[in-house]
DNA sequence: CTGGCGTTATACTGACAAGTATGAAAAAAG
DNA sequence: CTTTTTTCATACTTGTCAGTATAACGCCAG
């Protein structure tokens, strides 16, 4: 295309109006690629050797293209890094979000939870690392639009706390501390995880969840494992 | 004195030789105590602002003087971070040794770890937290001596946790992530702990140390409470 | 009071890296 | 094949800060 995304012009995929699929169009699948790219890149450098420490030139360099390259793609380093922020904390409020519409017991809810939230949080290891880092390099709009996930995060566990408390399945005398544990165990893997190490995510994620059962005494009783679907693997 | 660390001259305090109590030369407690307004003072920008986004001159001025006057003190910025970060991990590793050295059951030393470490943690909150998240801005010497700490961390935690699980105090399957799973609890509140919060440090500790117990499924059978003298508040 | 020494402010340098103006080459359109 | 448009490399500007040279000030000794 050439006026795409600029201004006039209708629809430029002028061919069979419908019952296609919707294709997207190759201009944007070429774009959305390097943008993939620049990030994946990005989050390699800014994790090993951290933000203040990796210019945009290095990044560039490692992709063999130049500062504008990257530049054509995101507005600043600072957008680049929200971007990588993002999608680190959005996997693991997904996963939070999967289990809590499930149903099932407090305790099937919260050994779903966290299972799948730590599995989610292995497989963005490295944005969440970053994230959890270089939080203060955000805008204050995105760190804020950030904590606010933070906070339902941590208002949604003491919700499924309370809930199993309120029926008997779990023991804990501070459901917020509890919670805040339990948000430690798995954030901190960010900090731990190395993904050529002993344990898969799977496995690790799954000795973690009994952990945390244990952690709120739950009754390891009639576990029906109804497991939401577990998050696809990246 | 003029000539104090500088070269010749015998004792600076011809004086009755001994048989005082040794005090210390003022010139060396003034230096001291402009040594620490400027850690205290950086520990807070660099808090709140991140590494990154403080300069030395911010610094300087918040403590009405200027950047000469840090750099009389400290050989660079990043010697500054050194002192900072390393004063954070020797706490939580001083609490570590003080409850490893002490005898008692493996819960007891547990317990005992969980609580004193915590509250290490904790009255170092500011200090850790900024070790977490600029790490990779220390030069590699004093970042291997740290993690040379943190690793030995690791093999002292599950020491223990062994111990319990062969005299059956214990039920874990897996040691080493139980042990990752404790220091998670205990790292991540430097994140999240707010020192005019809900609850004190003491407080949270006992609590804290609760929650470590049952995720390892301790019997909480006599614990006599012999536990290590506290940690000395700050 | 005076001279010497240590300390800290003033004022500078030098480097580095974020972001950009320009134009060349490639891709798409006609 | 020619024209138009997009994309990205070359080469620059610019601001910011870590770190420093120098000089002024104050303190203690004699």
């Amino acid at each position: 295309m050439r006026l795409l995304r600029t201004t006039q012009l209708h629809d430029p995929r002028p061919d069979q109006p419908s019952d296609e699929e919707p294709i997207e169009d190759i201009r944007d699948a070429v774009s959305r690629l390097k943008r993939e790219r620049i990030i994946a890149t990005a989050v390699d450098l800014f994790y090993h050797h951290g933000l203040g420490n990796t210019t945009l030139e290095a990044v560039a360099e490692k992709m063999n293209v130049t500062k504008p390259f990257i530049y054509s793609h995101f507005k600043s380093k600072n957008h680049l890094l929200a971007e990588i922020c993002s999608r680190g904390i959005r996997a693991s409020l997904d996963a939070l979000n999967r289990v809590v519409a499930s149903d099932g017991t407090a305790t099937e809810k919260i050994e779903a939870l966290a299972h799948d939230f730590m599995l989610a949080v292995l497989e963005n290891q490295r944005h969440i690392a970053i994230y959890t880092r270089e939080e203060k390099y955000l805008s204050s709009d995105d760190s804020e639009a950030i904590n606010t996930m933070r906070r339902e995060f941590d208002r949604k566990i003491c919700a499924l706390l309370t809930e199993g408390v309120t029926t008997g399945e779990f023991m804990v005398d501070d459901v917020h501390l509890a919670a805040l544990a339990i948000g430690g165990i798995v954030s901190w893997s960010s900090v731990w995880y190395r993904s050529n190490g002993r344990l898969t995510p799977a496995q690790t994620a799954t000795h973690i969840a009994e952990l945390v059962l244990a952690m709120i005494q739950a009754k390891p009783a009639r576990r029906k494992r109804v497991r939401a679907p577990a998050a696809e693997v990246a």
